[in-house]
DNA sequence: GTCTATACATAGATAGAC
DNA sequence: GTCTATCTATGTATAGAC
């Protein structure tokens, strides 16, 4: 029985630091994470590793920028599987859900870093702000859509209120749901989105 | 001139341990902070320490436990000050926006813990869940409160689902103002609190 | 790129003299 | 309670041989 593709490490080094990372530094924290771990998970060298890295705080950053990515991703995907202006507009909401399921409830990895590193200048927060940044530009866009779909419906609302009111919404749950390690707060973020867009369960 | 009380170490040293340590663990965070310097800023020998705190973790639980004494007398003195129904139901939101601003956007100290320590079992995770679920209660009596003022005009509103609503709502804005470094989350908090309860700029 | 060795600081915690 | 000294582990980072 050959290896599986898991058992062989994959690409570069580079890559492969990144990945392994990525998983400590979300999963047990960054400064939980000894950067020695890293190196050693990883199957690289010390020098290896300081040769692709300045610092471990380098690494962060690229951990934060690949995680960025992924999470736009993500949103963008959650959406694209929706079919209705109100389900893709609900759809980011639904899919923070099982992803909070399926990452054991550490919540957000850039709210995380914020409470890791105070300082608001530190590059390390620059990737958290760019990313709900995206976040609440795309939240609007829904919102636009799911007003301009049945205007008569939805004539009480502003499209551009109702994408800040889901990002602030959206965050609560996340955060919430990690204090708790609960799924119960997404689901009661669900039901708060639909209170606001006026539907049932207000 | 004589010296102000600041500048005297107040209390007992077990006293001034935990005040330091609140500040410390705050405000550069919990891992941040090396045990050595809340010992050496207490004023207080290493040995002393030991006596009163059997480990940091220990230190940490009892920063927890007298922060969260401290968050619900700050809700209730924000709810006690205002006067109408209505004024109270908005006053926690409103006394958050103040504290974010004297506290330099250090967001929740319990989210922040949360973040720091993965394992929801820890005993540093069970002051934060106490604390939610007291201020969950809270608001749910506010939201009964404000509803019972003007059944009327509030006829829609099940209070129940309005104090989780109001729960998400601030947690969200805490954790975006965080993630920001900026109050302007809380201001939106706000109107999103007001949207759900039928009120203008929806 | 790999490996080992090592610097140097700091972590959390304890021991013993006073 | 205070003080100094110390233990052991770990932290990040660098150097040099291969």
């Amino acid at each position: 029985m050959p290896a599986t593709t898991r058992d062989i490490p994959t690409g570069t080094p580079a890559e492969r630091i990144v990945e392994v990372a990525s998983d400590l530094f979300f999963n047990q924290g960054y400064r939980a994470t000894g950067i020695n771990e890293v190196i050693s998970k990883s199957g690289v060298a010390k020098a290896t590793f300081y040769s692709h890295f300045k610092s471990k705080d380098d690494l962060c950053c690229e951990y934060l920028k690949q995680s960025r990515h992924q999470a736009m991703s993500f949103i963008e995907q959650s959406i694209a599987n929706a079919r209705t202006p109100l389900n893709k507009f609900l759809a980011p909401m639904r899919a923070m859900e099982e992803m909070m399921i399926e990452t054991e409830f550490r919540g957000c990895a850039f709210m995380n870093i914020a409470s890791e590193v105070p300082d608001c200048c530190s590059p390390l927060r620059k990737e958290g702000v760019a990313l709900y940044e995206f976040i609440d530009d795309r939240l609007t866009e829904l919102s636009k859509a799911l007003v301009a779909s049945d205007p008569a419906k939805y004539s009480a609302l502003n499209p551009v209120q109702l994408g800040k009111h889901y990002n602030v919404i959206m965050a609560g749950a996340l955060a919430l749901s990690e204090v708790y390690g609960a799924v119960w707060p997404l689901q009661q973020g669900l039901k708060t989105l639909h209170a606001v867009i006026g539907e049932s369960s207000r």
